[in-house]
DNA sequence: AGAACGATCGACT
DNA sequence: GTCGATCGTTCTA
């Protein structure tokens, strides 16, 4: 299965987090196969961004994984009850990450439906707001903190190209798209950082 | 040891 | 639009 070699993750994280839009995620859970393709992502770097959990190198237990080589899935817990996945970038040593914040379905879609909702009857608003923020994909695709640190070019979790890449049908892809960069959500503390438009999704033109 | 806070979400007005 | 849930991480002392 062709998939994301490091060599993709080990470059700026700018860019990795543009080139990731429309890309194919894959976790393998219990051999079933869930998928969704990348339509959301954030930036975050270290080196200068004070919104970053290791900027200026801070480097604690938590922050560890982005120090790791990239390729390597970052898994934090976040507001004491949602997780939120990153992939790891840039060259070993210096901390940076792209958030995974938003998906469409590609495989899988009962599982995920039953790990967000459980038995709950599944209503307008539930389809529309299924994989549109970085908790609701975490818990879709049964990602916690057991799972940080993991290789993603390893078996588990990892990105290819097209669906088609991963052995799965081929997504329908919309005929015209493009990229809206704007500032990242959440990051008001960040000071001048704030303002960095970092957050990146893949829209159908009008 | 204690306190403050957070890369979110869903319920509610 | 507002607000509370909920707990690990981080910093202060």
């Amino acid at each position: 299965m062709a998939r994301l070699s490091r060599g993709f993750y080990n470059q700026d994280t700018l860019e990795a987090a543009r080139a990731l839009l429309g890309k194919t995620l894959v976790r393998r859970l219990d051999g079933e196969i869930l998928a969704g393709r990348i339509v959301e992502t954030e930036a975050y770097v270290g080196r200068c961004d004070k919104a970053c959990h290791a900027y200026n190198y801070r480097r604690t237990a938590r922050t560890e994984t982005l120090f790791a080589p990239p390729g390597t899935a970052y898994i934090y817990l976040i507001y004491g009850m949602y997780h939120c996945l990153n992939f790891v970038t840039e060259p070993e040593g210096e901390p940076a990450a792209a958030l995974l914040r938003a998906l469409e379905p590609v495989a899988g879609a009962d599982t995920m439906t039953r790990l967000r909702y459980g038995d709950k009857p599944l209503t307008a608003y539930r389809e529309k707001n299924f994989l549109n923020g970085p908790g609701k994909v975490c818990r879709a695709l049964a990602l916690t903190r057991t799972e940080n640190g993991l290789d993603l070019t390893g078996d588990t979790l990892f990105i290819c190209d097209r669906p088609e890449d991963a052995g799965l049908p081929p997504f329908p892809v919309p005929k015209k798209e493009r990229i809206i960069a704007g500032p990242r959500i959440g990051v008001d503390y960040a000071e001048e950082a704030r303002d960095f438009p970092w957050r990146f999704r893949l829209v159908k033109e009008d």
